[in-house]
DNA sequence: CATGCAGTTCAAAACGGCTTGAACTATATG
DNA sequence: CATATAGTTCAAGCCGTTTTGAACTGCATG
């Protein structure tokens, strides 16, 4: 929803390691995830995460994905705090390692029930509220009245297309990832 | 998906003459289209414009609205552009007079229907192109593949979506709008 | 064809979100 | 306890988007 044209972004940087389809599906996913109104690097951990299967430090994770120490230490905290990675003790070594916890999926799930929702709803009230005042006064023409109900379809739709990536996200690719859980 | 601290906002202006539940109104659909990536004010000038189902001159706009006169010519261009808005000329008025044309929902699902579905088709397309490559080399765990292929469940989800969101505003939406055309 | 008003354009400013990096805190180790 | 390294914080800077406003264009009118 903002620009749009990604950087081409063949064999980004120098440092990293991984294969080069990885990080095209690390920044795929990033890209639907700032759909969704995270942060595209939000995305773009969990995604390394999740593919490597492996419990990374944020040094690796800040090499790897071209980040800022800073950066890396607050994009984790936003994932732990939704459950979506996990901070755990190698065997022999000081620092902390991340792993990919959960599907990325839930926690959008999660988010967007909350953040969205409520969002959409407001906006309903919104609405609601316009209509009973406009009704309250007698000097409102019935038409402008309609007009404000059809303009609670478009929010209607709002809400109805979030509550089927709720749906979908619960059913579909939740009992994909069971059947597929490694 | 920005900040949602919408300023209270009541009684905003001193020029408005409309009721105060229509500047509520106005704003909610501001709110929704934002939502969907278009300017808040795009939905607002929209808004106005269809509740007073009158034809306005963009003097008008600007003044009930706060706008600029430059930011009320852009906006204004936006929505001719998408065939929601239409530049009348009224009996005995130098200037040009703006109507809404058809609900605002037909432009969001046109233009949806092309920016946000080739966004999400080429993210697909990323993870895809990942797939085939990972899949190319014959030292990729299998595990690793399949991980993969989960990630597309994310982007899958957010296509569902958006294609509910455009049937929903086709059939539940334009069957309201009709019959309560005025 | 001069005047004035409507409408357009676009560079600059304002704004908002994201990232950076330096200072700081916490923790492990010798 | 001193030191080193990992991790956190947050003000400042960066960057993309939106809005502003002044200069400009076009058009109608006397």
């Amino acid at each position: 929803m903002k620009g749009y044209l990604w950087a081409p972004s063949a064999a980004t940087q120098a440092k990293s390691e991984g294969a080069s389809w990885e990080s095209l599906a690390i920044d795929a996913v990033g890209n639907v995830i700032e759909f969704w109104g995270f942060k595209r690097n939000q995305g773009r951990v969990w995604a390394l995460l999740y593919l490597r299967d492996a419990a990374m430090t944020a040094a690796e994770l800040e090499r790897e994905l071209a980040l800022s120490k800073g950066g890396v230490s607050m994009l984790i905290r936003d994932l732990e705090r939704w459950g979506v990675v996990l901070r755990v003790r190698q065997p022999n070594d000081a620092s902390w390692h991340y792993r990919a916890e959960t599907d990325l999926m839930q926690m959008a799930r999660r988010v967007i029930e909350e953040r969205e929702f409520s969002f959409i709803a407001r906006v309903r009230a919104d609405l609601a509220e316009a209509r009973r005042l406009a009704e309250a006064d007698p000097a409102t023409p019935k038409p402008k009245i309609d007009r404000i109900r059809k303009m609670e379809a478009v929010a209607e739709a709002t809400e109805k297309a979030l509550s089927v990536f709720l749906k979908t996200s619960r059913f579909d690719v939740g009992a994909m990832f069971d059947r597929f859980r490694s």
